[in-house]
DNA sequence: TATCCACCGGAATTTATGGAAG
DNA sequence: CTTCCATAAATTCCGGTGGATA
C-alpha cells in the first residue's frame, strides 16, 4: 500500500508549498536584502503545531539560496540556555566549539564566522532568552528568525530595545489550513507515496477531522493506508476515527520513548489509576519508587522535579490534567500507550 | 467574608559530570 | 593533576492561586 514511506516523514519538503503563497512572498521579501549582500530582516514565524512553519523557512531559504550569497543555520532551541543557543548556532553553521568554551568567546567566534547575509532560525523558540537574542542582534548581517507558538509570550520576556524593534510588527501568523486546501496537500503525498489513489472526499475528511494541522493529516493518511493493507480493504472504507487514533499512538509512542525513567513511572502510575489527584499520586509515587528504583542507576526525584514531570507528560499530550490548583486530576490521554515499565509498577504496587 | 491550605511553577541554587588549558 | 568553565538535572525557596473552611 504505501511505495515510499519518506513522504510522510515529518523532514520531508515537497516540491511546491501550496496554499502558503502569502507567506513565503512575506518572507522572501524579508530576505530580499540579501541579493545584494545586505542584513536581511528579521521575522518572528508564530502558528500552532503541525501547520508548517518550520516547512516554510526551508521552502522560502530553498529558493533564495539559488539566487543569492547567503547562509543558513537551523537551530532547534527548545531547553537551550542563552550560550547553548549560540552553540548550536555554530555548528549549525559547521564550526564545532569546545564544550566548555565561554559564553563570551562563543559569541566572539560567532561575530567572526559571520561573513555574509546569514540567516539563523530558531525553531522551538518559545522560551528563547531575551539575552540569546540580544547576542544574535550584535552579529552583523545576521537576522534571526524566531519560530514560536504564541509571539506576546516570547515579546513580552525580550527586555532588550533593540531585539524588540527588529521583532515587533514582524510578525508572520501561519493558521491551520481550511480543509480543502489541505486535502490539496495531501493529494501529491497520495500520489507519491502510496499505491493507489485515494478518493478526494476521503482526503477533506481527514483534513476536517485533525482541524486542518497539516502532520496530523499526512499521518492520518499514512494511518489509514496501513490500516487499509492489514485489512487487505481500499483506504476509503478505514474510518478516519480510527485512522486518526492511530496516528495519534503513534505520536504518543515516539513521545514516551524519548523520555527518561522518571516520567515512565509517573506517566505508568497515572495510567494505572485512570485519574488521580496530586496528592495520591505522590503517595503512590513513594510506594513504588524503592521498588521500581531498586535495580537501576538513578534514584526516586523529589515533588518538585515530579511536577515538571508531569509538566512534560502533559505537553506531550501524554497525559491531560484537568482542573486547576490542587483540585486538577491527572490521566493518560490514551491508556493504549504503555511504557515497558509498567510490569515493575504494577508489581510494586501488588 | 476572611483566612487557610495544598499545590503550581518561576527563579536561584546545589550537585554531578566532563572537556580544555595551565 | 588541578583549575576553570560549561551543561544538565534536581532541590530549595517562595509568591501565586482558588476552592475549602471557619
Amino acid at each position: 500500500m504505501i511505495v515510499d514511506e519518506q513522504v510522510f516523514a515529518d523532514g520531508y519538503l515537497p516540491k511546491r508549498l501550496l496554499h502558503r503563497e502569502a507567506e513565503v512572498e512575506v518572507l522572501a521579501g524579508a530576505f530580499e536584502p540579501t541579493l545584494d549582500g545586505d542584513q536581511p530582516d528579521d521575522v518572528l514565524i508564530h502558528g500552532p503545531h503541525g501547520v508548517g512553519k518550520t516547512v516554510l523557512t526551508r521552502h522560502t531559504f530553498g529558493r533564495l539560496e539559488q539566487r543569492a550569497d547567503v547562509e543558513w543555520a537551523h537551530v532547534r532551541t527548545m531547553g537551550l540556555s542563552t550560550a547553548g543557543v549560540i552553540r548550536a548556532t555554530l555548528q549549525a553553521l559547521g564550526e564545532d566549539p569546545a564544550q566548555n568554551t565561554p559564553q563570551e568567546d562563543l559569541c566572539l567566534e560567532l561575530r567572526e564566522r559571520v561573513d555574509k547575509p546569514t540567516i539563523v532560525v530558531l525553531d522551538e523558540g518559545d522560551d528563547l532568552s531575551s539575552d540569546a537574542l540580544a547576542r544574535l542582534a550584535d552579529v552583523q548581517l545576521l537576522a534571526f528568525v524566531p519560530i514560536v507558538h504564541e509571539p506576546e509570550r516570547l515579546l513580552s520576556r525580550v527586555d532588550d530595545d533593540r531585539v524588540r524593534h527588529r521583532l515587533v510588527g514582524r510578525e508572520l501568523e501561519l493558521d491551520r489550513y481550511a480543509s480543502r486546501e489541505l486535502a490539496d496537500i495531501l493529494e501529491p503525498r497520495v500520489r507519491h507515496g502510496l499505491r493507489t489513489s485515494v478518493d478526494d472526499e476521503f482526503l477533506e475528511e481527514i483534513a476536517d477531522h485533525v482541524g486542518g494541522v497539516a502532520r496530523k493529516g499526512i499521518q492520518t493518511l499514512r494511518a489509514a493506508a496501513e490500516i487499509a493493507a492489514e485489512r487487505q480493504c481500499r483506504i476509503e472504507a478505514v474510518g478516519v476515527d480510527a485512522a486518526h487514533e492511530r496516528a495519534m499512538t503513534w505520536i504518543r509512542e515516539a513521545n514516551l520513548q524519548s523520555l527518561t525513567l522518571h516520567h515512565h513511572v509517573l506517566y505508568e502510575i497515572v495510567r494505572d489509576a485512570g485519574a488521580i489527584e496530586p496528592d495520591e499520586l505522590h503517595d503512590r509515587y513513594d510506594d513504588v519508587a524503592t521498588a521500581v528504583y531498586a535495580d537501576r542507576e538513578q534514584t526516586p526525584i523529589g515533588r518538585r522535579s515530579r511536577r515538571n514531570k508531569l509538566r512534560k507528560l502533559a505537553t506531550y499530550e501524554l497525559v491531560v490534567v484537568d482542573g486547576a490548583n490542587r483540585h486538577r486530576t491527572y490521566r493518560a490521554a490514551d491508556n493504549t500507550v504503555e511504557s515497558p515499565i509498567q510490569y515493575d509498577v504494577l508489581q510494586a504496587t501488588g
